[in-house]
DNA sequence: ACCAGTATGCCAAACGATTTGCATGCGGGT
DNA sequence: ACCCGCATGCAAATCGTTTGGCATACTGGT
């Protein structure tokens, strides 16, 4: 929001939308004299200004964005590119981005990739043609950053590896962490033979190297029948639960990468008869608002996707208005499990 | 996605953007053909076209959407105003606005109004200021349309009244008859006392019309203390809830609004000990993904929050590009009773 | 009278595209 | 020779702002 509340939906007096000349030409001023009242960035005297303000007031005027975008260079809108907004994780990341950057009269514009990679990159294409002043790039990676050879505008990425660009910003679930947690939680309990549903890609950081950490500290050798690859889908989720537990010695227990998959791997389980966690123990990543909803309630990791964009917002804003025009940033935000029913 | 895809991530070649005189000057033509090669508004000879398309190729030029914009005044960009978009059912509606619009080159802005009046109008203020070419009003009303008076771009409205302006375009589920059918639904059951957990606002029309006429038809009186009104979330669910079982002659039924408070009504149940069916039918409106996760299985109206995003990108389109200014249109999807476990 | 300094406002050139009308060259019909 | 029509391409105005540089007027000190 660039312009305060009103309380009232605006109006066009006319068909045609006021400019500044006509305001000029009704309070007998020069359009650059407008325009300074408008911003404040020259000395206008106090009895012009009354004038000025009289004739915006009385013809309604609303200054063009866009015309106002092309001269500065700035839009005053950031984007963010999400696999797709129905997804609760990204719709809170997109609401925290959105909440961070409002307040600095930013709007936020959305994209949608599925996440394929050409739909990322004409998507990415698209936002910078915009104009947009900064993108958070949530779905697949961006390199290059802001300088020669790069995006040409500040850019933040959304977890992924660390250290794919170090130009660029980056702001991170502590995934390695929250993975340790819960597996170690598994173990605790008395779970030996855990299975892990990964995402689609194949990943060595994160999620994986927790849960893979977690094993070795405990004296369990890790079982690569019992890494599964998932698509961070609750149908996936149910498909690779389904593949576990066919297998010739079942799993006592099974961590996911993201809670729609684990939501699924329970699906699978009632299915199959088996009780959770009786039979079966099973923990998420994430924690969705479904996580609380479904039968038994998950445990699972708190992934915290509002701070997760809120962060993402300020990094941007720091590089946009802020004079930070430093080498890439990273923050990583904690990730705390938290124990339901069903591990 | 003005541009088609790629495959390769965008790159400047240098800090500044290359522009169309440069381009013009590479290719040793003027600006004004760069521009028709591009546009095709106008035929340029097969060989300078080539020539052209190298400058373009060499250069890596891409066009300056904002430059664009501000002559031909439009932004090719839609804005989607909803409450928040974290809520799975705007969050829908929003991916299918973008479907909707994406094919013909427009993105998609999203506002988070908190159903606040004021953010509303100032939003709605903001995205005209900023040259979209139309508006989708999730969130309260608008009024005025786009004629004399109005906002000045095209405008379709979500839900509501569809007697509210007959000017601006509406899509609207068709509330009505769902809630007749969840109701009726419940009195095929034999359920004789039906609550209705309702919205926040007074509402004579839509979802509660159909549960009064259901009752109406099966010749169960309307009992007031049976009405009791939510806030769409899950705990305004619970202690509505509540609240009707405080009450000295318990409903055997409550039909929810929302799916959320369904949800929360659920929750509210289960704290009772209350079994669900056994005790207490329970039915939601919306289908949100959540509904199959709950326990037991909401039985609910299906909202085509999807398909209501999408039409009403169509009918934007159809007044941006198809060049369509007659009156208001109001398209009503259907919503049909989808029966799992809860009632 | 003169000059420095301050206060105020305007002119005109950007920003990067689109678009209307005109200019030019050429081939062919009379 | 003359004229018409067609195929091309260009000049210049325009969209609605912002902004650096300059002009003007006035104050007060000498």
């Amino acid at each position: 929001m660039s312009e305060p509340a009103t309380g009232e939906p605006p109006r066009a007096p006319e068909d045609g939308r006021v400019t500044l000349v006509q305001v000029a030409k009704l309070a007998g001023v020069s359009p650059t004299t407008v325009s300074h009242v408008l911003s404040g960035k020259r000395w206008v005297a106090e009895s012009t200004q009354e004038t000025v303000r009289d004739a915006i007031r009385q013809l309604g005027y609303r200054p063009n964005n866009v015309a106002r975008s092309l001269r500065t260079r700035q839009s005053k809108m950031v984007a963010v590119v999400v696999p797709d907004i129905t997804n609760p994780f990204y719709a809170v990341l997109t609401r925290g981005l959105a909440d961070a950057v409002d307040g600095s009269g930013y709007g936020t514009y959305v994209c949608n990739t599925d996440g394929n990679p050409d739909r990322e990159n004409s998507f990415l294409a698209d936002v910078v043609d915009r104009g947009v002043d900064g993108v958070v790039m949530a779905s697949g990676e961006v390199t290059g950053g802001v300088g020669p050879g790069g995006l040409g505008v500040p850019a933040v990425r959304i977890g992924g590896d660390p250290d794919n660009d170090p130009h660029v910003d980056l702001v991170a679930p502590d995934d390695q962490f929250g993975s340790h947690a819960a597996v170690r939680h598994l173990v605790e309990r008395g779970r030996r033979r855990i299975a892990m549903i990964e995402g689609p890609h194949a990943s060595g950081f994160g999620r994986e190297t927790g849960y893979r950490q977690a094993l070795a500290e405990s004296g369990i050798p890790v079982d690569p029948d019992l890494l599964i690859r998932g698509d961070w889908t609750r149908p996936g989720g149910r498909k690779a639960m389904h593949a576990l537990m066919a297998l010739p010695s079942r799993p006592d227990a099974v961590f996911c990468a993201n809670d729609l998959s684990a939501i699924g791997a329970i699906d699978a389980a009632h299915e199959l008869g088996l009780g959770v966690p009786a039979d079966v123990s099973i923990v998420g990543f994430d924690d969705v608002d479904a996580a609380t909803i479904v039968n038994p309630p998950l445990t699972t990791v708190r992934n915290p996707a509002y701070e997760t964009g809120y962060a993402a917002g300020e990094l941007l804003l720091s590089r946009v208005n802020g004079g930070y025009a430093g080498d890439g940033r990273t923050v990583v935000l904690p990730c705390l499990l938290v124990v339901r029913q069903s591990a």
